[in-house]
DNA sequence: ACGCATCGTCGATACGCATCGATAAATCGA
DNA sequence: TCGATTTATCGATGCGTATCGACGATGCGT
């Protein structure tokens, strides 16, 4: 492998004059640039990462914490780390892969050998074990899901009240009185509490102000309990029975027992659920869905880790960044009677 | 941040003393080995991953390349990545993610500028067009999957082959006489021909061996595609169906047209999917499926390249390794008339 | 008691780059 | 035309670790 030394010789000048060639940090002629970019290019050389995390003491690599939690949608899981991988890359960073599994020690880990310069965690939990260390690094960390106490923390997710309202009033709108809440599975309830109680408030005060009826019902996988919470529903209810799903997981299952209880959505029934696009129009009938912006969380995620690292004044920052959702109706839903 | 140095003060050693304890490469007294290693304790020493890999010219980084395919079965994917990064913890590894979408010159540049020792390429096509590159590079690469031309690469996947032809046998010794095989997407069939190939290969293999018939039928998502398949193997069936459906994303459809033509899997018609266990447990009626190990083949893709950057010694290897698949009966499939 | 091998430790150096101070060359004003 | 600036480049140094050669101390056999 050809250092910048061996480009230094090949150009005939001194090797730091290539590393300012490299890095524009002093100007540089026209002439001498030009002969050390043609040098760079007959060598191939590429700059030793090791060496530049040494001298420069950045790494320009980003940690991804990332879950494997059997019970979570994992395409979606996947569509996150790949947009932020992708993201990285715009901002010439690249991303570390870290493990749930290796815990708050992991954290310390990858910081502490400075494999990496900053961190970013998904699925941050509600009251999230790591967040003490995380508070301790002193590397810009930023969280997707926002915990109980996001004091001195910089977090960003889908603004799940927004998304609660969004639904009920949707829901409202076109005729529903009484709105059923099929949640996530008990797993996700308990570890995850924080975002799952924003959704719930947001539906709770967009029925205050529809004047409709909310009931929260448990979901899941398990066809037993999304058929009890069917059933349960379907007793509340007075006029056209309107389901939302929140989670990914507990569509399919839902969409089968409407199916067995002889519902179909669009016609006798409203459905809205969390799926992407593609996901939600391949449905037997194309799925109504909040969308919760993976992508666009991924992305913002990205910039702000980068910005922090740009900017690196220190000091503790702390902010706390929500994703607007957004609603598309498709034909698992009742049209609203009059108007939009 | 502390460094060794501080650590040889701290202990009254020299820096090298230090580097011996933890690395072991020379003798070292109980009585320094401890107090070097209270040393450690104390300013919670972790050493530089960049100086390291400069002095030792390895990152014990191994690259990941990813793909992210709508079309693909994401959830497997990151199972993939998951057990895959989990291993190289093992073996004292991080992960760093490479996007497909940097495509070659992708791999040039994590390998260039030395940010990881090695690369896993996930979902390697028939002719993929990494594979010259691949071989340029002068670094340990593992292949998930068999390309044409497996020459001077390293490569591992699932026995396809096998798998296809557990599936056949089992379905003729249950008694079925024609097995309709619906196959991946078109897009996938385009692309990653390899594997598709490698499963019919087995099919017709067996089919020959027990002498049953095997309709190779086009699959996808559509649902209007899986209908017309279905019909068609309807007519060309006498006595009880059968189907194999080796793409996870298949099923699903498959279920429904299934279901809409009246016919219950595990009653009058037979189905084998490919599933994780516990999602073929959750299935209306319990799946048989075929396992592809994904696990299995994850974590060995992991030792093969550790073991690579162990030993070393230069030449291009080559190797080729199949992972045996695993056929689990459950409900949707007809049990043998008389014994297994 | 003496030389010799072994063991444990130290000091020096290299790894490849970024960066700082210094210097030579070019530019400008008067 | 000469000194004062500015511009472009060089040389030297440090980043933190691994590793090699050297060296003193220890134990051994005779």
């Amino acid at each position: 492998m050809p250092t910048s030394k061996d480009v230094a010789q090949a150009a005939g000048v001194a090797q730091s004059t290539v590393s300012y060639v490299l890095s524009g940090k002093r100007p540089i002629s026209e002439k001498t640039r030009k002969k050390v970019e043609d040098a760079i290019q007959q060598l191939t050389y590429q700059p030793n990462a090791g060496a530049r995390a040494l001298a420069s003491r950045k790494t320009r690599v980003i940690g991804l914490v990332i879950p494997f939690i059997p019970e979570l949608h994992m395409a979606s899981i996947m569509e996150f780390v790949s947009v932020i991988a992708n993201t990285a890359r715009i901002y010439d960073h690249d991303i570390l892969l870290v493990t749930e599994d290796e815990g708050a020690p992991g954290l310390k880990r990858v910081v502490g050998q400075q494999i990496c310069d900053g961190l970013i965690l998904m699925q941050v939990e509600g009251d999230d074990e790591r967040l003490p260390v995380v508070r301790s690094l002193n590397v810009p960390v930023v969280l997707i899901g926002i915990p109980h106490d996001p004091s001195g923390l910089v977090c960003i997710d889908a603004d799940f009240e927004m998304a609660g309202e969004q639904c009920v009033q949707d829901l409202a709108a076109a005729g529903h009185s009484v709105i059923s809440v099929i949640g996530w599975q008990p797993e996700v309830v308990e570890r995850h509490v924080n975002y799952v109680e924003r959704f719930m408030s947001g539906t709770d005060k967009a029925a205050q102000d529809s004047g409709v009826r909310v009931l929260h019902l448990p979901g899941g996988t398990d066809r037993d309990v999304i058929a009890a919470s069917v059933d349960k529903a379907l007793a509340e209810t007075t006029g056209v029975p309107a389901f939302i799903a929140p989670d990914g997981t507990v569509q399919d299952v839902l969409r089968r027992v409407l199916n067995s209880r002889g519902l179909t959505p669009g016609v006798d029934v409203s459905v809205i659920g969390s799926a992407s696009p593609t996901l939600a129009e391949l449905q037997p009938i194309p799925l109504s869905t909040i969308d919760l912006r993976p992508a666009e969380v991924s992305r913002r995620a990205v910039k702000i880790i980068c910005d922090l690292l740009e900017a690196e004044n220190q000091g503790p920052r702390e902010s706390l960044e929500l994703v607007p959702t957004v609603i598309t109706h498709r034909s698992s839903t009742l049209r609203p009677p009059h108007g939009s």
